[in-house]
DNA sequence: ATAAGATTGCTAAAATTTTAGCAAAGCTGA
DNA sequence: TCAGCTTTGCTAAAATTTTAGCAATCTTAT
């Protein structure tokens, strides 16, 4: 099933991307999330269009209007996303993704934020003995 | 400066993934790893000469062949790419993805990579005082 | 009811990406 | 040396992606 997100061409990853960040979307909000120069309405129309073909999105009908929805779970998508993204830049170690993590966000985290990640690695420490 | 990865086509993307992951490959090296239905190794070698047009790859003379090289720092590469994912399936939050990455590995961790962990976190909210 | 506005369905062409072949140049070992 | 293997330089065409227009349908408000 896998249907994997790399596979898709530029401007559908673009289109998933979005979608997967606001959850859903119509092709208007979608075309307006699509930064500097954005392609016309009637492209992001189509580009959804093939996306609903190829089965990777579907849309539900709101009022007038379509909706358009990841047919993948997000969770799905996201452990893929994760694992490439490990495999591709940090060699596949879990700590040196975290540390990256800390390093970009550093003078950004709140004590609170610190807690809430100490907490869940020793959860899952312990869990796992 | 940016050059960003997600603007480039499908097939130059797997190209400059494999190239940070190896750090540094031949044409041949590359074709390698395209996983199922590679291309030739012509094609890989014409999208390489297309990436190092557009200033993505380098080459460098390595005996009798070229040896190709990613021309934004890896470090650069997995800031950009990490902010990316962080930004488009976790909605921005450290403590979410750290979480991801917990549940995927699992119970791959060692006792030793959750000391790393918790000692990567609490070193940097030390630091952050 | 009906005109105005918005959204969809369909189509086609422009632009880019992807493919691969062949000749030339460079090395290697008999 | 020189025949054979490998790699590069160049070229061109097939395939896909990206673009956008126009008619038809549907909603809304007058």
């Amino acid at each position: 099933m896998s249907s994997d997100l790399r596979l898709l061409s530029r401007r559908e990853r673009q289109i998933m991307d979005i979608l997967y960040r606001l959850c859903r979307a119509t092709a208007l909000q979608v075309m307006q999330e699509m930064g500097p120069e954005p392609p016309s309405y009637s492209t992001v129309r189509t580009l959804l269009g093939i996306l609903e073909k190829k089965g990777h999105v579907r849309h539900e009908k709101e009022g007038h209007h379509y909706t358009y929805v990841p047919n993948t779970p997000a969770g799905e998508a996201r452990y893929s996303a994760l694992t490439h993204l490990m495999d591709t830049f940090f060699n596949g170690s879990a700590s040196a993704v975290v540390s990256a993590i800390i390093d970009l966000k550093q003078d950004k985290l709140t004590a609170g934020e610190y807690e809430e990640i100490l907490e869940l690695v020793e959860k899952s420490r312990k869990e796992g003995q």
